[in-house]
DNA sequence: CTGAAAGCGCTTACAG
DNA sequence: CTGAAAGCGCTTACAG
């Protein structure tokens, strides 16, 4: 539907030779002034917009950047994709967004998809299952820019942005530990998502200072479906030696939490104490507020962005860096975690 | 980075004509079946994979649809643009998703970018301040695909998708009365949105039909800024003649009633009543649980994809249709409304 | 059933 | 400073 005029019709219009037109619309050093403006007002009088798959055939870049992430619901995303556009947009790139759905072989499928150039660099946030790598490695080898935040892929040399976990939980621990947990419980994702291990060891290393003996069954796994997820942590609430602490590494765990709660007698933060991973802003207006350690999505999205930008619009850039960049997260204490 | 091998030299290596090779992988009717299963399995093993761009020049479509929405960090938005990605992708099409932050420049901007054939179509909730509305004429004019959902443009002639928010908003109005409210209030976020505006009559309707006058400063027009939206709706609550029911026409502002009764003595939902706009799966978790009227987000993007697909695969198909479809919005009560 | 040729709309060496 | 020509990687009439 690229119905408009093209290079050639307007350099007819304006009876030039298209090269020279096009040199004049990229602002090129070798052509006057006064053909430049002529080019320029006629361009703008008969609406001229350059094709950009032309383009893109021609010079052999996309101007996209393709974004993966596991799930669009989630304001950590969101914010990170905003950042992300922030800085991309300014450099004339666009982003094409895909959804995982936490779902490998989807993963896979996008990655693939992405293998013919549609895009010059892909930011993701690896799908929770992720185990097999090979989709990801292919990219690697073919020297497709490639960076990862949040959930990262380790294996793959290239830059990371990650958030001090292991640091930050180790003080959410702490915290629920002077807020009186005798018993705190950790639930993670999925084992093989990197950065829900170090978020684990700060867990840990927190009991081992305390020198509280971890109950190995405190640390769940959980699954996709919110309703078994629910059903998991009731039946871990209602045992007797049920946790009295509790630390989500996502959001929707921690929900799932309140949701629990609900269907037993106990009270939050009475009997149990909630402190989660979050970046909800109404984190604040939850039924009790929840404490919270929320990421520094807009900026992650900003640095992903700059880097990928500078590999992208200057030439002979070196292969992005195998280097972790960790950004500190914060910790806000709210009523879910406070001494009656 | 399209750094693949070319259908050249695939042909090449199978010793046939490019013409012979690009007609098997597209599976023409031309082609032996053993041709075809040379050149795919060659094509397979020499990783080919055709380049989207010389593809999209030659056949002149992108096959890429641009998703323009008014907020990432919006559980109805997300859900949109996951039916329309859920039905697209089948297909075969791209989502290059853009946010406008309600920044009608920012729309503008974004909308001349895809004037150039980027995308074979737009799906777009418009920017809260729309009102030049220019740049939707200019993409009309030129018959590029464009549908509207929520946020509809009723001057411009094509399909669009709302909720039956008249109606509904009726009912909720009517829900607000029979919890006892005597001064219900309706929250706006701009007056030149359509969708707003039938909200708002439904409320007025509702008003009517119980005898109750309205007091005009009750429906407010809010801004973007959080804070000040807070400062707004506290001053509103502390008058003598406050409100005693609220209607919000989007979550932000319910939160920010939130926010705003936390500052005053007031007590949800025994001095005040508020129901609201909203998809977020956690209304119930809030303190209290919140009274929602949530849109179909997610069949909604789908049928926008549907509708949208059926236009750009088969040929010939007329211009997108001036309809307006209308799918009903659910009232989910909560605390928030309860008597007590 | 297969192939040679033209062309989609750009950009950029190469000439002058 | 401007232009003619080649080519990016495909697809599709047109031949045979």
């Amino acid at each position: 539907m690229a119905s408009g005029i093209s290079l050639k019709e307007l350099a007819a219009e304006l009876k030039l030779a298209p090269s020279t037109v096009s040199r004049a619309l990229n602002d090129s050093y070798e052509i006057s002034e006064q053909t430049k403006k002529k080019v320029l007002s006629m361009a703008e009088k008969l609406n001229y917009h350059p094709n950009p798959f032309a383009r893109s055939l021609r010079e052999n870049k996309s101007k996209a950047i393709a974004v993966i992430i596991p799930e669009r619901i989630n304001t950590f995303f969101a914010q990170v994709i905003d950042g992300i556009e922030e800085i991309t947009q300014e450099h004339g790139y666009h982003l094409l967004v895909y959804c995982t759905h936490e779902d490998v072989e989807k993963e896979k499928k996008i990655v693939n998809l992405l293998l013919n150039g549609r895009a010059d660099a892909i930011v993701m946030s690896v799908s929770s299952q992720t185990s097999d790598i090979s989709h990801l490695h292919k990219l690697y080898e073919r020297g497709f820019p490639i960076l990862f935040f949040d959930r990262i892929c380790s294996e793959i040399p290239t830059t990371k942005f990650i958030t001090n976990d292991y640091q930050v939980t180790l003080e959410a621990t702490r915290h629920l530990i002077q807020q009186g947990c005798k018993r705190p419980a950790f639930l993670m994702l999925s084992e093989d998502i990197s950065i829900t291990k170090e978020r684990h060891r700060g867990f840990l290393a927190a009991l081992k200072e305390a020198g509280i003996s971890h109950n190995p069954e405190f640390s769940k796994v959980c699954c996709q479906n919110e309703e078994t997820n629910i059903e998991i942590l009731k039946n871990l609430l209602i045992q007797e030696n049920r946790p009295d602490g509790i630390l989500a590494s996502v959001e929707k765990l921690a929900l799932a939490c309140y949701q629990a709660v609900k269907k037993t007698d106990l009270k939050i933060p009475t009997d149990l104490k909630i402190i989660s991973f979050s970046n909800m802003g109404i984190a604040g207006l939850l039924n009790p507020s929840l404490t919270t350690i929320s990421q520094p999505a807009f900026s992650m999205g900003e640095e992903c962005a700059r880097i990928l930008i500078k590999k992208l619009t200057k030439t002979n850039q070196p292969a992005l860096a195998n280097e972790v960049v960790v950004i500190p997260s914060k910790i806000t204490i709210r009523a879910s975690t406070m001494v009656e």
